[in-house]
DNA sequence: TATACATGTAAGAAAGTTCTTACACATGAA
DNA sequence: TTCATGTGTAAGAACTTTCTTACATGTATA
């Protein structure tokens, strides 16, 4: 999402991920270091379902990216850190994006 | 939208105003030079209110400016055209503007 | 007057988003 | 075994977004 330039439908979804609160925090949590889903929910402050569901928003879009691992005392620990995440956004970056945009088969 | 950093609720706006293909194409379409509403929805081939509807959303978050002028036979005009739109996007500045979130008397 | 063009808005259907609650599973420690 | 911790997911309510159709207003021209 920050390499080559999107497409259409990368930068609508990469916007929609984006346009959402609690999806805004979980990107200013996730600077300070990756985190797992569990902890997250606590420090944001939101049920863990709730999180797990924005997580996956985010992690479709390509801004976040998780990794199941097993702590040391053996539980399944997701945890999430941000992707590269670096824009210039202009109506230039929109209008290259706008020409690839599909809109039939997308859902 | 452009000159000072954007607070937390409008970058919530700016992407959900993004988050959308046929504001993408006004957008990209807008790059040409101004128009007005009734010709826009024939170029980018949606119908009339449904275009109104959303260069409502884009003007609300401040990505175009729209100016309801006289032409010479008389007819009420509503031209628009792009805002500035120059914003360098990455987690830094979504940490930055997420510290500025209300998420409670917000709708 | 009727047609063509422009504006705006309101009602309602259909689909998508957000959130809670509840369930399921697994491991380690008391 | 029970409790605390972690994982995931499914059902349903509440709300928002998207889109169509229909109505109402105006001016200039045929």
């Amino acid at each position: 999402m920050t390499q080559r330039e999107p497409t259409g439908d990368e930068l609508v979804e990469l916007f929609a991920a984006l346009a959402n609160p609690v999806r805004l925090r979980i990107i200013a949590t996730l600077r300070g270091g990756r985190d797992y889903v569990s902890n997250l929910a606590r420090v944001i402050g939101v049920s863990r379902p709730l999180l797990h569901m924005h997580l996956q928003r985010l992690e479709a879009a390509g801004v976040v990216v998780g990794s199941l691992e097993l702590s040391d005392d053996g539980k399944a620990m997701k945890y999430f850190e941000l992707a590269d995440l670096d824009l210039h956004l202009t109506p230039e970056l929109i209008a290259t994006a706008a020409a690839s945009l599909t809109g039939k088969e997308n859902k």
